[in-house]
DNA sequence: GCTTGACTTCGAGTGCACTCGAAGTCATAC
DNA sequence: GTATGACTTCGAGTGCACTCGAAGTCAAGC
């Protein structure tokens, strides 16, 4: 399907720029992620907008950041409450991040131990 | 339980050091992730030896780096099978250092996403 | 005007990694 | 000698995040 003249795309040019699948941007709507309501064509297909996809893009960032769904809500609650909420919503980014950085650091931690064992087994080698 | 003379270790005592419960380290061992059968008292309670636990600890820092268990279960087969699979042992774990660098990369980019999302709640306090 | 294919909703199914609970055993404390 | 509590096995249950499939709609191409 071609885009829109109002720069509105559909699901599936959404799934190819976001890398996330139709199902799971479906999903993602069903579940209450959705900052604001997807617009639909008058065949009921959906049209998101230029925020829409950029909302999808920062979710799929907490996403891969393991935020749960059920946190997304949590923030997307908030945003869609205004103004007044901007400083939940910034403790709850301030809190997550604080949980990334020592995942981060825990994966580092064990990287460096994975790569210590990749060291013993090239020590192996030569001394074969 | 108090530890044994020999310097093994119950369950919960690996439990403990490990981080990980005593359910996970049954579990574990039902999925044949243990590099070694684990010892049993007279009493058919485990006992871990020091070499079990450090194992152990190595599992669990592949687990922490997202290794899926039934590749952790490929790694133990092999290392099973002795010194002519270290080659393949040492690509296992070089493939997944490289799997691990993707991911750290990728939380990276969505931390530094969330943190500019974050400075904006900021500003839009500052400018309050 | 029929075919095609991209979409729709909805409920159900999947995969993974635990996590739990029941029923039983055993050693130590009292 | 019995109560306690840490263990045992085994199968089942849970939680999460998708992922799929069926049945239907609709617009565009031929």
């Amino acid at each position: 399907m071609t885009t829109n003249t109002a720069g509105l795309l559909t699901i599936s040019e959404v799934a190819d720029r976001t890398g996330l699948s139709a199902h799971t941007l479906r999903y993602y709507e069903r579940e209450g992620l959705m900052l604001r309501e997807v617009g639909r064509a008058s065949s009921s297909h959906r049209r998101y907008s230029d925020q829409d996809v950029t909302w999808v893009v920062f979710l799929s960032r907490l996403r891969s950041t393991a935020m749960p769904i059920a946190r997304i809500r949590e923030y997307v609650t908030l945003a869609r409450k205004g103004d007044a909420t901007s400083g939940a919503r910034r403790e709850l980014l301030l809190l997550h991040r604080m949980r990334v950085v020592e995942q981060l650091e825990e994966m580092q931690r064990s990287l460096a131990a994975v790569d210590v064992k990749i060291a013993m087994y090239e020590e192996k080698v030569e001394n074969a």
